[in-house]
DNA sequence: ATAGGGTTAG
């Protein structure tokens, strides 16, 4: 669909009041905030501007409203001088008054109070003063914004009113640390000067009070609502409004009860507050109730209504609304659409119809950052990270959430190099990160084991004041502890101010990683102490300690614990752990039981654990049931293969793992590629074990050439030499290295004593086939490396390993 | 020439 541009205007024939007049509220209505405009519409506007000074009709007395249009017209364009310098050659307090509130409204707070210090304070006027509050207000700088009142205050001769009132008590609303005594010294100083007779007085009142946090402030509002004489319908939407902020929906919904002429807005207030609860079903009902009453729906109806359904995953009543929308045939003009739109392009591709979000995007006249970053998310949830990549470039604007959700898409996808090259592109640029953008950056360098790297990105964050997010803290604590730097991460953990379960879970779980098991424990019962609800991350994590330290009774008891104590019903992760755990100790005639008393038929990764419980038991009649039982649920997933064939192996029955082989070959069943090594006499020699044409072989192959060129470059390959086998003749010689999720064999292993203990990233993933797994920590790239053999078999699957050893 | 509420992306 193409868009015909709009004849030009008649710019020539400006040369009355009128016509230029009209001319500047046309050009107005022509203006769009999107970039490509940008351009004409400063043509447009320098032209009309000509034809105002040879009509010498600027800063004539008479006429200025014109001179006010034209500089709210610059305030618009890109050219922000002219303005400015207009303004000096007749720089008096109602053209400030214009510019100050036309700065602020676009976001220009440093523009915008420019105008008022250049007004000498002996020739400034309330109204003045009132858009400088409002100014600080919109920028929710409470400090300043009181202090400009307090200057209104002492100027002798000027005496605030209901607007300087309304627009300082919306500025202390947004104050961080409000308390119930600046409201009511706030209400006093409103009463004395009788502005509370003012409806906007009262209203932002109400608002103040309900932004208190105490139970007493929300009375007090209401005690100012039922003195108010005349409400309107800001009266009770802010009511409703606020106590949706408070989180008390209920309460919310008795007070819009209570509206008797129910007002558009005050049903679009209480439906968004449905949907910000997450109680997506009343707000479908409040919606329905709209409808048969008749309500008229506007923009705001349908696009809390659209992103209810996408929340909710009503994608069919989504489609619905989308009809009704259509049917309705609104002549929304392109500012109002354009937060539909975005609602609908959510919808859409949250309901995986990405190719439907794509179209109605593109077909958007009008797009904003949302629109960008809601196609960009699109993609990114999707896992299509290359059309992300390419949305991302394409975009012509973009703000801290594009970079954030590009970053952290990278890591989620797991391309954790490119979401640090993206980082550092980013500060090439000199865009500043926010905090979530650095808990991407440090995700990354602990997928990738780069502890110094991350530690930089520490530092910066202790520069940025980024300490108190619990974004970053966690992303920190996650970090070190995937690195091996138990003690860091504990750090991290005893100073953030902020501490969710996100933090705790991350703790518990590096310590359980590490060989901490009982503190692991330990700090799973200070939680629960602490008032923290444990969750099923949580239990899962326990489960995931107790494994690693072989405390099977602990593990029973926090299993048992999970629904008794805390109502969570443990799901199928839970049961495979437990039963890996018992399978490990030894006890898999009780892993056999539990399955009996499971309230859902076993799970591919449940018999998986049987499996391997049953390997180190020797249960062959068992395991062979339960290799059958996965043979029929997952045929084309080679572990299966490749652990009933080892288990076979281990007991000696060779026979039977050469049929399980062979089995899994005429399934056409690739295996995923790995690592193995094993070492003669002076030499190691490394496989690359698995299919090499699994789709993942060749990134293997890429990441061992870039990381063996690394290390030699480095001067960290010893004289042995390294065979390569199972690959072209011309990727042979290559030195593995363990990094990122591609489990190699680490560089250096030789200058160490075998045997030693070894501290492990849990996140490798491709162990394979090998009998011998070297994993390491990548502090002080090398020199450290400590190794242990492990002598037996791994199989990684969502990036844990099923021995759930993870030393 | 100035004010107060409801919308979308993670």
């Amino acid at each position: 669909m193409t868009l015909r541009p709009p004849p030009p205007l008649p710019l020539a024939v400006a040369s009355l009041p009128h016509q230029c007049s009209l001319l500047l509220r046309r050009l107005a209505e022509r203006h769009s905030p999107a970039p490509a405009c940008a351009s004409s519409f400063l043509r447009a506007l320098r032209c009309l501007h000509a034809r105002l000074l040879t009509a010498k009709l600027l800063h004539a007395p008479s006429h200025r409203h014109l001179t006010l249009r034209l500089l709210h017209l610059y305030t618009l364009s890109p050219d922000l001088a002219t303005p400015a310098v207009l303004f000096r050659s007749d720089p008096c307090p109602v053209t400030a008054t214009s510019l100050v509130a036309a700065h602020a409204t676009a976001g220009r707070l440093r523009d915008a109070t420019s105008f008022f210090d250049a007004v000498p304070p002996a020739h400034r006027d309330t109204v003045l003063y009132n858009a400088t509050i409002s100014a600080f207000a919109r920028a929710s700088l409470a400090a300043p914004a009181v202090s400009v009142f307090r200057s209104l205050l002492g100027s002798g001769t000027l005496r605030p009113d209901d607007y300087s009132f309304t627009a300082l008590l919306s500025a202390v609303g947004q104050m961080h640390n409000l308390a119930a005594s600046h409201c009511t010294q706030l209400h006093c100083a409103a009463l004395s000067s009788g502005a509370t007779a003012a409806l906007s007085v009262s209203n932002a009142l109400i608002a103040l009070y309900m932004k208190c946090d105490t139970t007493e402030a929300s009375w007090d509002a209401r005690k100012v609502l039922d003195e108010m004489p005349n409400k309107d319908d800001l009266t009770w939407t802010t009511m409703v409004v606020g106590y949706v902020r408070r989180g008390d929906v209920h309460a919310a919904r008795s007070v819009f009860e209570e509206v008797d002429g129910k007002f558009d807005v005050v049903w679009n207030a209480m439906i968004s507050g449905y949907v910000q609860s997450g109680m997506c079903a009343d707000a479908f009902e409040l919606f329905r109730r709209m409808v048969l009453e008749k309500v008229p729906l506007d923009e705001f109806t349908f696009t809390s209504i659209l992103s209810a359904s996408a929340n909710a995953g009503f994608f069919v009543h989504g489609k619905s609304v989308h009809g009704q929308i259509i049917r309705s045939q609104p002549d929304f003009v392109p500012e109002a659409a354009l937060p539909i739109n975005n609602a609908l392009v959510t919808l859409y591709s949250k309901g995986g119809k990405i190719l439907v979000a794509k179209r109605i995007f593109d077909t958007m006249k009008l797009k904003d950052v949302v629109s960008w970053n809601t196609i960009l998310s699109g993609y990114i949830d999707r896992g299509c990270l290359d059309k992300a990549a390419e949305v991302f470039e394409a975009m012509p604007y973009k703000n801290d959430l594009s970079w954030m959700v590009m970053v952290s898409g990278y890591v989620h996808g797991g391309l954790s190099e490119d979401a640090l090259k993206l980082f550092n592109k980013m500060r090439a640029e000199d865009v500043k990160p926010c905090d979530y953008t650095y808990a991407g950056a440090i995700a990354a360098c602990g997928e990738l084991g780069a502890l110094k790297h991350g530690k930089q990105l520490h530092a910066h964050i202790v520069q940025c004041g980024f300490e108190a997010s619990s974004s970053a803290g966690n992303a920190l604590l996650t970090m070190y502890a995937k690195c091996g730097a138990v003690k860091d991460a504990r750090l991290v953990f005893l100073v953030m101010p902020n501490i969710d379960s996100v933090s705790w879970n991350a703790m518990i779980s590096a310590l359980g990683q590490h060989g901490h098991g009982r503190e692991a424990l330990e700090l799973f019962d200070q939680m629960v102490a602490e008032g923290i609800d444990p969750d099923r991350i949580s239990f899962l994590t326990i489960l995931t300690a107790c494994n690693h330290a072989g405390l099977v009774d602990e593990g029973f008891h926090y299993f048992e614990s999970m629904k008794m104590h805390f109502g969570i019903n443990p799901g199928e992760d839970h049961y495979a752990r437990l039963i890996d755990l018992l399978g490990r100790a030894g006890r898999i005639g009780e892993a056999r039981d539990l399955i009996k008393t499971m309230p859902f038929e076993p799970t591919p990764s449940i018999w998986e654990a049987i499996l391997s419980g049953c390997r180190t038991n020797g249960d062959m009649e068992f395991g062979a049931y339960a290799a059958d039982q996965l043979f029929r649920m997952t045929p084309q997933h080679d572990g299966t293969y490749i652990l009933l064939s080892n288990t076979y192996s281990a007991a000696g029955r060779w026979l039977d793992a050469a049929r399980v082989r062979k089995l899994m070959r005429d399934r056409g069943v690739k295996k995923e590629p790995g690592c193995s090594w094993i070492e003669v006499g002076s030499k190691i020699h490394v496989f690359l074990v698995g299919d090499t044409k699994h789709p993942e072989a060749h990134e293997v192959y890429r990441f061992l050439e870039v990381v063996g060129a690394r290390m030699r470059k480095l001067g960290y390959i010893p004289d042995t030499k390294f065979v390569l086998h199972d690959m072209e003749p011309h990727q042979k010689e290559y030195v593995l290295f363990a990094h990122s999720e591609k489990l190699a064999v680490g560089f250096g292993l030789l200058k160490l004593p075998p045997g030693a203990t070894v501290t492990v990233l849990k996140n490798l993933r491709i162990c394979g086939d090998c009998h011998t797994a070297m994993m390491f920590m990548s502090k002080a790239v090398g020199r450290e490396i400590v190794v242990r053999d492990v002598r037996r078999f791994h199989h990684f699957k969502d990036g844990e390993c099923s021995c759930g050893n993870y030393w």
